[in-house]
DNA sequence: GTTTATTTGGAATGAATATTTCCTTTAGGT
DNA sequence: ACCTAAAGGAAATATTCATTCCAAATAAAC
């Protein structure tokens, strides 16, 4: 029978990636691909089925569930729940994360090393899932307002501060909703059907930021949406949203690409709003 | 039999949504449950099992069934693949990356590959150039002050917001000055000799910062400085501080490389932090 | 207040799918 | 070149899970 490790098997995906970079070279060649296509794709991982998986592996099911095994887990469904959980965005505790960081140490890698991978592939990432029809759009909504309104939350909040600042010097008009301590009805009541509410959001979605949204909706108020899911409750058919997804390392998320984002949502606003100013002095 | 809905159901998430909100008042009251529950937690629907999920809704599992049928749907596995499908982060069409393949080929540069690039760029020198000694000498400072005070303004408050942010969930104690109504003199007071000052300044720097770090010096107090050049006036020979640039586009400079320190910075002290603390229970 | 239609819960059913087993193939060592 | 051990494939098996059906409960209509 294939070697099995007895140690417990990563709980978790970030930790799973290194496991598999240093057993990598001890797995037989079948094993070999499949732990390439699952480190390449763990979004299939998560979502399939077996069979569906290992054709487009180009292996047979039942080397998924030996190479599931070889890690430690009890089978193939075992091991696509840790899949599965790292596509919920559901983060670890913080405690657990630096665990997760003195683990994966050794390696050759430096710290710094490590997340310049991660904000670079999370760049070009951003730049491939990224349509410029949609940013223009977005853009044009929000130079039309007579004043933009920035939300956002937690780890969302740098990114309010910046483009509140990035948006203000290129005058365009704004003011940050988060800092107020108003009721969230309240804020919605500021909001007039010309001005436009510029939502960021990252899982898990703080409840603010949601409320807020769902109540502008309502009141036939624009949205502009970054957040980092289509799934997310801030992103809805009828409204203008921008999707960017950070690479996380061992639990960590950055915020490089979506500052990349924020700048160019800031720049090509202030572009259109200068169009749009030259054709009423004329 | 519950009245079935027979025109084609959508077959994306996005499109449900408003649909949703649209025919939510004729449901019954269990599918309303579902209806809620589905559109605040779309991945777990997509990720869990009918059991599961009735169960975190309150419901029993046909109610799921029916929901699903009720929109029109096949049954729930049906309706789960279009949650699903939202999921895997859907590329730019097709249409769309050719268009910007060909423009980034014929010099017609797009707005958001000019600043992914320049973004790229920049990641790519900050990993060239910042010596991870001198993350690690940085860190330490941070990790074994009592308090760590941050400040910066302008362009550099998201990256203080971010520390901070990031600090605090690693279990950093740490503070923003920025925000502070004091004078420059009463900031620098509230500085003991076991506390830190994190500084965070860009060209053109404000005199606020820079004098902050003086008085700081004067007093023996540590400073940490982030900035983008040696030649700024908050680096000295004797403090810790770390350089990073950031190309620019067209006048304008992007965070994406300082947010990616700014993370290494606080997940390093996080790291060192933790193991001090060890080092004391034992 | 009685009857009728709709909704709901729970167990039975059947399909889908992971897992195991056994046999064949491949590779490594003597 | 032969033997042995590991690896791989295919089909049988066992499990999990969605779905259906029916009876009970609730709400609506007369």
């Amino acid at each position: 029978m294939t070697k099995v490790i007895q140690v417990a098997p990563p709980r978790v995906f970030s930790e799973l990636k290194p496991w598999l970079q240093d057993h990598y070279q001890d797995l037989p060649k079948r094993l070999q691909s499949v732990a390439v296509f699952a480190m390449h794709n763990p979004e299939v991982i998560a979502l399939n089925t077996v069979a569906s998986i290992s054709d487009q592996v180009g292996v047979t099911p039942s080397a998924m569930v030996r190479f599931a095994k070889s890690i430690g887990y009890q089978g193939f469904s075992d091991m696509q729940t840790v899949f599965q959980e790292s596509m919920r965005h559901m983060p670890q505790p913080y405690a657990e994360r630096l665990n997760s960081m003195q683990r994966s140490a050794g390696r050759e890698q430096t710290v710094l090393s490590q997340f310049t991978q991660a904000a670079a592939e999370s760049i070009a990432r951003l730049e491939q899932n990224v349509a410029e029809s949609a940013l223009l759009r977005a853009s044009e909504q929000l130079a039309q307002a007579r004043m933009v309104y920035i939300a956002g939350q937690g780890r969302a909040e740098p990114v309010v501060t910046y483009l509140h600042y990035t948006l203000v010097k290129l005058g365009v008009q704004s003011v940050i909703l988060s800092g107020m301590h108003h009721s969230m009805a309240d804020k919605a009541r500021m909001l007039k059907t010309d001005d436009v509410l510029l939502a960021i959001s990252f899982s898990p979605y703080t409840a603010n930021t949601r409320e807020l949204v769902d109540i502008c909706l309502l009141n036939k108020t624009k949205v502009v949406a970054l957040t980092d899911s289509t799934l997310s409750p801030i992103a809805r058919a009828d409204d203008y949203h921008l999707e960017v997804l950070e690479e996380e390392v061992s639990g960590f998320r950055g915020l490089s690409a979506t500052m990349c984002l924020a700048l160019c949502l800031a720049v090509e606003t202030g572009r259109v709003r200068a169009e749009l100013d030259e054709k009423l002095n004329t």
